[in-house]
DNA sequence: CTGAAAGCGCTTACAG
DNA sequence: CTGAAAGCGCTTACAG
């Protein structure tokens, strides 16, 4: 049997507005009166029905958190450091993958979960500006990565052009000529891929150095078989670089596995660098050279940004939207090692 | 301003019993009338409050899954897994960590978050038989992996004493004839480590092989670098193994690293084998061979036994607590190749 | 096929 | 410091 309110009240002989004030431990009741309900709600092994409160309450206390995928550890890192700073503040946080599909990701903005979930923080791949422009008004979001969009939302991305800029410099101060990227895509402008490559266009063009298509693999996805096979085919094309800048730290794993079935070794032959600080990257057989993002200071920016505007005074919660730029930091290991 | 079912009534001229029935799919409307709502329902915007209908139902179609951690690859392969399956049943995961500690499993187990959750699906580490069975009965509770209870819950884990024995009989048949195992734990016996230290064991006594205690290295985590450290420590010792049969994949891939940093090269001097099948180990320099859990069995039978708790017919539901025993398979890949 | 009404278990003005 | 009562937005017997 069910325990409510009503039967703690009946129990103790008070009315449940009281039972209601001892359980989220208002002042202004009496030791005595509270210990006595304390007592009851302890024998009859009461607890509070977090669906009723959240229907009173019109707040669930849930925020979602809306990622690409879990299978990468960048997302999984992140969501563990956006869960941990959550539960600290007493958010409750609803993990969801959209598989970085458009149609996934509409469903979110659009307010998917409403009044389930309080706000969202949404890291989306395909997401157009018109579909954030269409959303009906709901639940506060927050964005989160890379893309960049003029709709009306806070906004959460490190620098990735000056990141992919810093890598590409760190590449060419190695002594690097024929420095490749691995990971771009076909198609719209705004996407990340597009900012680190033209990070990488930007520094070589300014060093006199080749940067042209043919140093440059695009992939489908993000993984590290895309990486693998975007550099094999970068080997056959005769493009024969000496260093090469990935997208992300899958792409660069897959790449150096490709490099090493082909006898290259890698940094003596060709130099690797990636992009996100995954764990794995510290373990590879050459340990990886990374741009690492402040995941701590992102996860953080994107839940006191949802949580401003939920709970914030008048101000906070009408401020214009914020974009925020976490930091970042070369992380040198020994992909990167010594001269060619 | 939000829009609720009583709004939509209101403005297409009937009850609300009549948009319920639409918004839910029910026959026994009529088509002119399901169609005059649709269109309110369509121009408010006008969006379920779940809330409200949780409260309702006694229901929210939420379940958790409470692992320890998700920065370990295995419990992210796994948690999207679950995910996509409850999905496909529509039901919502709510995902957890208990940071395998065992006040966290407690709170889960004694019900946290009771009433917003239908269910649990709990992955424990340290927990205690005693912790279960002074369980207030609560939602249905579902446990996931290798420890073992004497609490009458649904238990789903493969057999890991048969995978441990698995491993090392496929070392053996390499002919290797000093067999380490790293990852064992200092306390309880019921552990998981346990289950595959003993398999490791049977199988070297059984073949006249070593398998002392000096060539068993304990590990304080099961992360990459307690497998490095472990391996070290080993290699200080003067236990010069030819193979190492590891806790899990993350463990391995510390090891090996630790190895090629002294010189070791994989499966040359030291073969290498792993448990649980992360995508990781696919892409070290030596790829790594391991045990592979069929994590989409495992997903399945936990989320399957949770709603047959939970929907099924009376005899499902109070059905003797059932031990479930997904497959598992060795993959064989380089780090075990050839012969010494 | 549709309507009027009760009730899920809380919290919170409103009184006293 | 405590109580009686309304209401959050649904679903669902109960009628008709």
């Amino acid at each position: 049997m069910v325990i409510s309110l009503k039967d703690v009240a009946a129990r103790a002989g008070v009315s449940v507005k009281t039972v209601s004030n001892v359980v989220n431990g208002y002042r202004h009741v009496t030791p005595a009166t509270r210990q006595r309900v304390q007592q009851v709600i302890d024998e009859l092994g009461y607890r509070p029905n977090l669906t009723a409160r959240h229907l009173r309450k019109g707040r669930t206390g849930i925020i979602a958190l809306a990622l690409p995928e879990l299978g990468n550890p960048y997302f999984a890192e992140l969501a563990d450091a956006v869960i941990s700073y959550a539960a600290g503040l007493d958010y409750i946080v609803l993990l969801d993958h959209t598989n970085g599909r458009r149609d996934q990701e509409v469903l979110f903005a659009q307010g998917f979960r409403a009044r389930l979930i309080d706000g969202l923080i949404l890291s989306p791949i395909e997401l157009e500006n018109e579909d954030l422009l269409a959303r009906g008004h709901d639940a506060p979001l927050v964005l989160l990565g890379e893309r960049e969009y003029e709709a009306p939302y806070d906004h959460i991305a490190i620098d990735n052009v000056a990141a992919a800029r810093t890598a590409t410099r760190h590449l060419i101060d190695l002594g690097r000529r024929r420095i490749a990227f691995l990971g771009a895509r076909h198609g719209r402008a705004r996407q990340t891929a597009h900012l680190r490559l033209r990070g990488w266009r930007e520094v070589l063009a300014e060093a006199g150095l080749p940067h042209g298509d043919a140093l440059v693999a695009t992939t489908d996805g993000y993984a590290r078989e895309d990486g693998a096979q975007a550099m094999a085919r970068l080997l056959d094309s005769g493009a024969s670089p000496d260093a090469v800048f990935c997208y992300n730290d899958l792409v660069a794993i897959g790449a150096m596995r490709a490099l090493s079935e082909r006898g290259l070794r890698v940094p003596e032959h060709v130099a690797v660098a990636g992009f996100d600080d995954i764990e794995d990257g510290r373990y590879c057989s050459a340990s990886l050279t990374t741009i690492a993002p402040h995941k701590q200071a992102i996860a953080q920016a994107a839940v006191d940004a949802l949580i401003d505007r939920l709970d914030g005074d008048d101000e906070a919660k009408h401020a214009a939207p914020r974009h925020i730029r976490p930091g970042f930091a070369l992380v040198r290991r020994e992909s990167t090692l010594g001269k060619p």
